[in-house]
DNA sequence: GCAATTAGAACCGGATCGGTTCCATTTCAA
DNA sequence: TTGAAATGGAACCGATCCGGTTCTAATTGC
């Protein structure tokens, strides 16, 4: 199963989140709150994303985090790179890695730059204004969500997403 | 980075050799001994393939493995689904599976599945037959393929590939 | 019956990764 | 000026995953 990790799955949560409040900052302990994300996984993230210039960064007191572009300049890809590293499903793709030691021979090789590509592709087509589109209204209540997130809050450290497959 | 498991990397090298055999089948241990992997991954790869219906064993002496269908016919949407189970980034794009904690109120959840099924047709759409084609020649020199294989195969154990990324 | 071969499971050690913790730095405001 | 509120950055830890091996059973041809 090519999964994403879960940086990048917590990532565009806290993204879209964030995509919402229109270049507006946000604390990260208030997106914590909010996306119900373990705050020091959000620290974490939020750290990332700003060094890739996803977002900027407001230090010391009433600092937080905003958007560093408009929503719809922020792909998936994007933010999957930001926090996984880039994307290739294997390194043979990767002119500048040479450690494949099928690859002499490899009849594959040829072909995972174009599957590569394809992958890319897909992601980088779907924006971060289309995510936090698709849900519109039900993020609209956002007390509902608060609720959720200040009362019915799992214990820190259990994992948000059990991986059922395989 | 979202990476391709070493099972489908070297599932896929296998089956591009198996492919140019059109049929007739071949011994694990000399898919190993051709395509450099190490030959008890070959064995274990051969296995799952089999069970998944991609390839036809038969067993006792002289048996060995056949493709199952045309390669025309192979994916490598196939190959990886039948080495790494179902395809899909995360689990919440899987319906069945309730157990993203983030599932009540993630932005994030309607989308899951338009990205997996991009991705996924992105694989769906390079066959096997595509990728046995890409190095016709290099390959139609078996003799040299066999002397790496044979001679400067490396102790077993030795990665193939190491993940420069990251 | 024996040798060759696949079927299947168990097993192991190392790498990876989700997650936490700690400390330094910056900034605002009382 | 001082302290509280934030981010920056790194180190750290334990659990899980995964590449890889090994062993035994079943099957088949000679
Ligand atoms: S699998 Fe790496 S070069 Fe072919
Ligand atoms: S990330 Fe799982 S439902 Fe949104």
């Amino acid at each position: 199963m090519i999964r994403l990790s879960r940086l990048a799955d917590y990532g565009i949560v806290i993204l879209t989140r964030l995509a919402r409040e229109r270049g507006r900052p946000m604390a990260a302990s208030t997106l914590a709150a909010d996306t119900a994300v373990a705050p020091a996984m959000t620290g974490k993230i939020l750290k990332l994303l700003a060094r890739a210039e996803l977002l900027v960064s407001q230090r010391g007191a009433h600092g937080g985090y905003a958007l560093a572009r408009a929503p719809e300049a922020i792909t998936v890809a994007d933010i999957i790179e930001a926090l996984d590293g880039p994307i290739a499903l294997t390194s043979c793709a990767d002119p500048a890695s040479t450690d494949c030691g099928l690859e002499p021979l490899c009849p594959a090789r040829a072909n995972w730059r174009r599957i590569n590509r394809a992958i890319r592709e897909a992601l980088a087509g779907i924006t971060l204004a289309e995510m936090a589109a698709a849900v519109p209204d039900a993020l609209a209540v956002a007390p509902e969500a608060e609720r959720l997130a200040s009362t019915g809050r799992r214990a820190a450290g259990s994992p948000l997403l059990l991986d059922g497959a395989r």
